[in-house]
DNA sequence: GTTGACTATCTAATATGTTAGTGACTAGAT
DNA sequence: ATCTAGTCACTAACATATTAGATAGTCAAC
């Protein structure tokens, strides 16, 4: 018999409302042939013209074996360019083309126009009062949150040996 | 040259806040050698006691095609059975094992501490009132949202023949 | 000038996400 | 009985997520 957890989901609950948004950016994005992810990347680039690749992982929420494919595949379509700097070998220069410039052109002011549609939707009231809440969220300075105590390592991916 | 897109993006806002708080569930999730998905599952199961695939993918947000490889391999963990339902031969039903049941009195308890904690942490107000704008996002009663009519298509997709 | 700690990126292996399509099955209309 | 539309789970192919570790470069201390 199993028992019922007695609490809430909040990052369920974020999953479900980006979702919810999301679904009605999609078709937009992929009209052009391009990833929600490699859509991220090209806003952001645009935003902050020349981007090192540790910083599109943490302005877009991607973890760096995942950027490595692909901004990768984003160079094999022409539309970033990746340059190594010459005063730090270690570090990349990400940059746009031309071509991914007329892109952004032509796609960002569809976003803009379906996300002015979604507020109407939603309610500019509500929005406004989310974009608060959201900000409080992220933004609060708070102290380090402390981690629950683990019991001992236990493995329980292991099927039950037969008999 | 780029220009800079003159909107937010609430999307991106709802994935960092995720990823706030998931970044404290982590830890107690992979120590019992589970997924996110696979917690997710075995919480929702636990929940309703037994479920279909897609009531599963349904509650959990997760694509019918993740959910089967997913499944398959909390089956081979000894985790959760899969039955043929007699009466509709393409259905299943999902059920724990009682060895998932054990993982989840286990589980469980850790995450409402943690929960708990994260609670003090961001303040109970704040989460208090997050929890009911992010209700009214998801639950709002609202007519179909109207879609940008979109250009031509056009393959932005393969790179510019060289020359 | 070597060593050692650190950093940025990448590789490898596995799990999941996404889209399109398949095959078994059900139920309703003919 | 047959036909058809629809449903459910699955497969295939590719993209991304996640973890661990490898590689190469930087920099300060020695």
């Amino acid at each position: 018999m199993s028992r019922k957890l007695a609490y809430r989901n909040l990052p369920q609950l974020f999953l479900r409302a980006r979702e919810e948004l999301l679904r009605h950016f999609r078709p937009i994005i992929t009209h052009f042939g391009l990833t929600e992810q490699q859509w991220r990347i090209l806003r952001a680039i645009s935003e902050f013209d020349q981007l090192e690749p540790r910083e599109i992982c943490e302005i877009c929420q991607i973890l760096s074996p995942s950027l490595t494919g692909v901004l990768s595949r984003m160079e094999d379509m022409g539309l970033v360019t990746r340059t190594r700097m010459p005063e730090d070998q270690r570090r990349l220069i990400v940059r746009m083309t031309p071509k991914a410039d007329r892109l952004v052109a032509e796609l960002g002011p569809l976003i803009v126009e379906q996300y002015r549609i979604i507020e109407q939707a939603f309610g500019p009231a509500l929005i406004q009062e989310l974009y608060e809440v959201m900000d409080r969220v992220i933004a609060a300075e708070r102290g380090p949150i402390p981690q629950v105590k683990l019991p001992p390592a236990k493995d329980w991916s292991q099927a039950d040996p037969p008999g």
